[in-house]
RNA sequence: GAGGAAUAUCAGGCAAUCGCGACUUUGAAAAAAGUUGAGGAAAGUCCGGACACCAAAGAGCAGCGUGACAGGUAACGCCUGCCCGGAGUAAUCCGCGAGAAAGUGUCAUAGAAACGAAAACGGCGUAAAAGAUUUUUAUAAAUCUUCGCAAAGGUGGAAAGGCGAGGUAAGAGCUCACCGGCUGAGUGGCAACAUUCAGGACUGAUAAACCUCACGCGGUGCAAUGUCAGAUAGGUUCGUGCAGACUCUGCUCGACGAGCGAACGGGUUGACAGCUGGAGUCGGUCGGCGACGAUCGAUCAAGAUAAAUGAUUGCCCAAUGACAGAAUCCGGCUUAUCGAUAUUCCUCUGAC
RNA sequence: CGGGGCAUAGCGCAGUUUGGUAGCGCACCUCGCUUGGGACGAGGGGGUCGAGUGUUCAAAUCACUCUGCUCCGA
């Protein structure tokens, strides 16, 4: 149900490079999130977060609060999408809920939520 | 009670639910259950080792590092003790702390002069000796020069032992007392050194400038290295090489003995071992001032590879809890850090 | 994991080796030239030398520690 096998997380260069180049991009204050829907490859995530935002513990929070919002919201988002998440700098001394929000914020801006239609 | 000094320890805890890495068991598999899962600095990479490979792991020079003395250690640039110097009323703290009389260099500006025991500037002195001039009959007197001296120069970070007295033509460790320093001898100490006595032609600073002395150092690093599987084409051109290339840090010797280098054009980005049982952790006894050593007993406590520890709720505390994330492993150093606790010691004040 | 380099005026750089005065170009300000502007000529201002500690009489320079940026090898 929730669960988050390590399969489904993007680790590979080119697994990025893919989402990167063929998908589209959507960005707030706290996140930016690159998209790719396709059925070949089905609900893959992948997290970054960049050197500038923080130290070493800075960053690993940031990777897990991220992990844990993705899991728990994981089913109101449409299966066939493929994401990633980079963090900004906003969101380096953020909770748990802060991160839900902008998340789920972005994810409408991105039209990937269940319900929501896409062009 | 107040203010300090040193050393050691901790780095929120417990429970429930969901989630992640590793291992074990069950299972055909999916999966389930159980156990376990970051630090005192994991950091910086500043030192020292283990381990692995590199001619035989070799020699010399160069280079680099360390620097009171004695010890500890696998080793160290670390630690302990002690000496000396400095800071503090004290507990205590700080010190890259060898050699400047082997040699070389530098010491700007200022100053007469910045290392040679000098005298060009300015100064002190005519006692002795020589010369010149003036006065004088002459003796003699005065001035100047040669000469003697280094006390006093508006300097400077530093002026050649300091200060006082004697001494002298003027002066000078020339003589004396005190202080400092050097040399020699005695005593104490393993030693650095301390102390006593005696004696002097008592001639800067800089070695985190070159250098000298003593001691030490072969190089590269777990992406080391080994095994398995797999891919493509071991391809083309140029240069170089048995007159010895390449390789073993730079050079020389010595060793090996046939390829090597560059450009172009391609292939791969796997798996396993190394990978955590080790100079290991905890406790006791003995030796040592101590660092530490010896011995006995108990115990096994991360091992990932786009890289695992998080979230929510409840209770407690010193109450929004700092700095911060293992990547081959150890011993240190340095740097960051909210706070809390324990022990020992010092100073001041008050009471008995 | 290992090894280098850089930090100096608003910008780009010298000076560091061999320690004593911080300088060059562009930019800025003032004046002249021009009907006016540009160009040109003359003059001027502006720098805790990344931070700290030490060695030295004296540190941008020498030694050590730290900070930031950047490059290289596998």
């Amino acid at each position: 149900m929730y669960e988050l096998p390590k399969k489904i997380i993007l680790k590979n260069k080119f697994a990025f490079h893919r989402v990167y180049s063929k998908g589209r991009s959507y960005a707030n204050q706290s996140l930016i999130i690159h998209v790719l829907k396709n059925n070949d490859i089905k609900g893959r995530i992948g997290f970054a977060v960049g050197k500038k935002v923080g130290n070493a513990v800075v960053r690993n929070r940031i990777k897990r609060l991220l992990r844990e919002t993705y899991r728990l919201n994981r089913l109101e988002i449409q299966p066939n999408v493929s994401m990633i998440l980079i963090a900004r700098k906003s969101l380096k001394n953020a909770k748990l809920n802060d991160v839900i929000r902008d998340f789920k914020d972005i994810c409408r801006k991105a039209k990937i939520l269940i319900g929501s239609q896409g062009r």
